[in-house]
RNA sequence: CGGGGUGUAGCGUAGCCCGGUCAUCGCGCCUGCUUUGGGAGCAGGAGGUCGCAGGUUCGAAUCCUGCCACCCCGACCA
């Protein structure tokens, strides 16, 4: 944490790794691709579950909590689903450890303590929570079912990538049962909207609304809705997914229930989430060399005072002025940080916080003592100014509000300045190989120019924008019709 | 699982080709004094199975063999 980091534009592991995760446990490689997530880190994570928690309730959702592990025959039974998942799940399959006679000190696994049932180890829940369904839900008085997991999931990927794919992570998993397709499908489009609220409002991140491909789909999936947003290196990175799951999982698990009019039907379904993986998408979107830039609405601490004197009564007469205005903004629910640590200088201090990205730092001096000044420094843009200390509660409040809106607008005029319009392979190439971002362009709808595609240059279709226009074209591609552009871009 | 690379103190590294006061340097850590408006200075100090196991040799971080681990690129990633 105290060493000097000089953090490479793209290189965002080699510094968060310092101030916020590790990316895995050096001396145990066996659970590689894990995270510790730091205090300062999970601050940030616990605010947003915060916000989230908040929209899902003011959306008529509730929290409730399922078992982690899924016995393989429950997994197995919604087809798709399982298959999708089926290579990188984690399988308990013993309950005990003994003695190694051979080697005296150790443990080993306990042949005998073998279970009749492999347990899985859920990579999402769908299976759990749609066995527990079946017995809640019998007549359309029981629907919808709007529930909502906050849990950690594990997927064994071959390859992760710290925040964006590790081997375990924490999430919060929507699940809901209704009794109409229509309502279903109100249900998976709604929450997507709370999603981009939430990236845009709290985070700060413009994103994309749109929807999958079939190839790109859930594993059990009718329809998925995301939201999509464009990360600094011009790299697209899908932040949220919303899925519209038909009857396959009702079908699968037997879910049905006596509608209004007395038929026997199966229940439609939804399932929604987002993920730690939002923390890689605040970094990668807002940081800069100097470290975290975090948006007001989620950092942890939104000012930081840092003290600056010469002997302890000095300290002692600038700890009262900071105490002070500690207490004025936190009565107008600002979350204030007074560091009065004696054992590190101020300058260590100014970068520390450049570095964690609170978004404004207070410094009080001999000089502001004098002059009944403080320093306002501003992490968005690094500028500082002097005011007096009566301003310092309105200033504060309304520069948070800036900055908050300055992030945003910042993220999305880069954005929209990587979106480029193409008509053939030959610029979408060039353009993706020199510019990156988004590539808008005609698709013909099928599958096979879509791989042909991701073959060649890497880029996938990320969405079919749910704001598009009628048009009519021909496939960058195949050259065949088209009448709508489709987002394509390489993707994290 | 293929292709390439790397393993030396908490972290980052030099040394390896050409074996012999070689275990180097920086950061960090500890103690003391001076410092405090942008990552302090000086002085002193602690910290090492040189990835592991064999082999060659009077002598191995260095050469040979085997193994292990990690990183990057591919395959894979609803």
């Amino acid at each position: 944490m105290s060493n000097k980091l000089t953090p490479r534009e793209t290189d965002y592991s080699k510094w968060y790794n310092e101030i916020v995760v590790q990316a895995d446990l050096a001396e145990n490689s066996a659970i590689r691709g894990c995270m510790i997530i730091k205090p300062y880190g999970y601050a940030i994570w616990e605010k947003m579950q915060a916000e989230l928690d908040k929209m899902f309730k003011a959306t008529g959702h509730e929290n409730a909590y399922f078992p982690l592990f899924v016995p393989k025959s429950l997994f197995e039974a919604e087809e798709k689903n399982a298959e999708g998942f089926a290579k990188e799940c984690a399988v308990v399959t013993h309950y005990r450890l003994k003695n190694d006679e051979d080697k005296p000190g150790k443990l080993k696994v306990d042949p005998k303590a073998k279970l009749e049932e492999e347990l899985v180890v859920r990579p999402t829940s769908e299976a759990v929570i749609w066995n527990t369904y079946k017995s809640w839900i019998q007549s359309y008085r029981d629907l919808p079912i709007l529930i909502n997991q906050w849990a950690n999931v594990v997927r064994w990927e071959m390859r992760t990538r710290l925040f964006l794919r590790t081997s375990e992570f924490l999430w919060q998993e929507g699940h809901t049962a209704h009794a109409t397709k229509q309502e279903a499908i109100e249900e998976t489009k709604l929450m997507n909207q709370v999603y981009a609220d939430f990236v845009e409002n709290f985070m700060a991140i413009p994103v994309i609304q749109g929807t999958k491909t079939s190839s790109e789909r859930f594993a059990g999936a009718e329809e998925t809705y995301c939201i999509e947003a464009l990360m600094q290196d011009g790299k697209a990175l899908q932040a949220g997914t919303s899925h519209f799951l038909g009857q396959n999982f009702a079908k699968a698990f037997d879910v049905k229930f006596t509608s209004d009019k007395g038929s026997l039907d199966y229940v439609w379904a939804t399932s929604w989430g987002v993920s730690t993986r939002l923390i890689g998408a605040l970094i990668m979107t807002h940081s800069d060399n100097k470290g975290l830039v975090l948006p007001p609405n989620l950092a942890p601490y939104q000012v930081v005072i840092v003290p600056i004197y010469k002997g302890a009564e000095q300290q002692k007469q600038i700890a009262q002025v900071a105490l002070k205005i500690k207490l004025l903004l936190e009565e107008k629910n600002i979350r204030v940080k007074f560091d009065n640590r004696d054992k590190f200088k101020p300058g260590f201090k100014f970068n520390e916080y450049e570095l964690k990205g609170v978004p404004i730092r207070i410094a009080i001096g001999p000089n502001d003592l004098k002059k009944g000044s403080v320093e306002i420094a501003r992490r968005d843009n690094l500028s500082k100014t002097v005011i007096s200390q009566e301003e310092v509660v309105n200033y504060i409040d309304l520069h948070l509000k800036e900055i908050q809106l300055a992030l945003f607008d910042k993220a999305k005029s880069f954005r929209e300045q990587k979106i480029t319009t193409v008509d053939n392979f030959e610029d979408f190439k060039k353009i993706l190989d020199k510019k990156g971002g988004f590539i808008s362009a005609h698709w013909d709808g099928t599958e096979l120019t879509e791989q042909a595609i991701k073959k060649e240059t890497k880029a996938t279709i990320r969405c079919i924008p749910l704001d598009f226009k009628e048009e009519s074209g021909k496939c960058v591609y195949s050259g065949k019709d088209s009448n709508r552009r489709v987002l394509f871009a390489r993707a994290y």
